[in-house]
DNA sequence: TTGCTCCTCACGTCACGTGAGGTGGC
DNA sequence: TTGCTCCTCACGTCACGTGAGGTGGC
């Protein structure tokens, strides 16, 4: 019979621990005092508590060490258990190997002095939004290609419709760029939600699946936005990632003439 | 402005994370509504919570991304921090790795069907502990060679501890193998604790220092421990650890002539 | 009137660590 | 009498999830 201190010291843990496995009833002492209230522990016992920090040791919770105790320990269930552990390690390992790309992907930037803080950069699910836009092949990025897309063309895409009873919602806007060309499409027009668009001529109305994206948020005007996109794809490409869709821009607040307070998410669909 | 609903849904959590958010002083709403509570936002601050959803997803606790964004998040402290979460991600994952091998290590023991349950193995420091022993030299393993050690030997030395006033604690041996020879030395004695211990001759005292060891414990008689000894050899190296020192035995439960109710614990020093 | 969104508590999570305040044997 | 060990509460940990019970605008 050994004191709770003494058991303690021999299987190298804390009474604390040796208190609370008999609380919840994995491991009670042999004998416990009446008047006193002290616990006493046997010798067999020190086998119980080497199986109980051996299962522990592996992760498994203190709640299935008892039932699986409770059993005997029998071989299948262990061996299930085992397997089970073995997965949900492996699984944590990889997530933790993500996270450490991503760390170094933030660290790249910072050394880089990248203007842009990728530090405000989020991996995330977008929602799923439903789109009617219209489609401009521009030569290039810039604003003096894009520029006339939004100030020409948006405002009437605007008025019709209006004029066919929809309610526009925030502005989005996605680049594709086809292969065997050197043009780039530019699609621009307003989340309409549910509401049925009727058929206007150069509009059309798709769904944006919602995907796992990289996305980041700016404030402010949209010149010399170019940096900050080629940081997010050296961010992406240094994480680990790879695209996966054409990039969006979604214009959360729009705020013309006054840009500095006009907000833009930018999203570019991402896979592993 | 956003209600808090859209809010969450435009940055892809849940509203009672942005309460939460609130509640701890990270991201207070823009606006409260004093009549009805009711929190709206503003979408600037859709770029503070990516912010702090970044950091988040580092590992780093509300708490430090509190301090870190009340200072502007400046680039010396960012990488700081960012560098200190790199350690412990690396920490975490070869911790993993190394749980990861324990479970393999079980798993081909219950797989070769190993008679031995290892998973009454648990790896621990073990105490520090103070011996008074006598060495003898015998030719192998196996009780026809053992047995006399403590039959014949033995009971001199308690005789002769008690006898110069020391009073000896559980009985302990180790086994030494010595290269350049088949012999293998078996020291066997008693824990003294921090008693002195007068000249005896043949009698030697040794500290055996604390150590990273696997342990297990066996109830019952001495016979047969061959298989425990070798499936315990063969779990180490499977883990992934290395044999760093000669295995021990403690008698932590002698119980001559009922081997029933006998307790000795099996340790292996290791290391990694 | 019925949904929908929003509100404020407040408990639960997991395995103990860490006092606080008190008692019994050498 | 002074240390030492042991005892029983009971709060704290970390970032929310999950009801419970209730309210205000379309």
């Amino acid at each position: 019979m050994l004191s709770i201190g003494d058991f303690a010291r021999v299987a190298g843990v804390s009474t604390r621990t040796l208190r609370h496995y008999g609380e919840v009833g994995l491991l009670v002492p042999a004998r416990v005092d009446d008047s006193s209230g002290y616990r006493y522990y046997d010798l067999a016992q020190l086998a119980d508590l080497h199986r109980i920090l051996a299962l522990r040791d592996l992760g498994i919770g203190l709640d299935e060490i008892r039932k699986l105790v409770a059993d005997g320990v029998p071989a299948e269930q262990l061996r299930g258990m085992l397997r089970l552990r073995q997965a949900e390690i492996t699984a944590a390992v990889s997530a933790d190997e993500d996270r450490l790309r991503r760390v170094a992907a933030h660290l790249d930037a910072l050394e880089r002095g990248d203007e842009v803080r990728t530090i405000d950069t989020v991996v995330k699910n977008s929602e799923p939004s439903r789109i009617a836009h219209i489609t401009i092949a521009v030569q290039a990025y810039g604003s003096e290609h894009i520029n006339p897309v939004f100030e020409l063309h948006l405002p009437r895409l605007w008025e019709a419709l209006v004029n066919s009873g929809v309610e526009p919602g925030i502005g989005v806007a996605y680049y594709e760029e086809p292969k065997g060309t050197d043009d780039i499409l530019v699609h621009v027009g307003y989340d309409v939600g549910s509401q049925a668009v009727p058929h206007v001529p150069g509009v059309t109305t798709v769904e944006l699946p919602p995907t796992e994206v990289v996305s980041t948020v700016h404030r402010g005007s949209m010149q010399e936005v170019t940096d900050l996109f080629e940081a997010l794809v050296r961010w992406i490409e240094t994480s680990g990632y790879r695209i996966n869709g054409w990039p969006r821009e979604l214009y959360r607040h729009w705020a013309i003439p006054d840009e500095t307070h006009q907000v833009t998410e930018f999203q570019i669909p991402v896979a592993r």
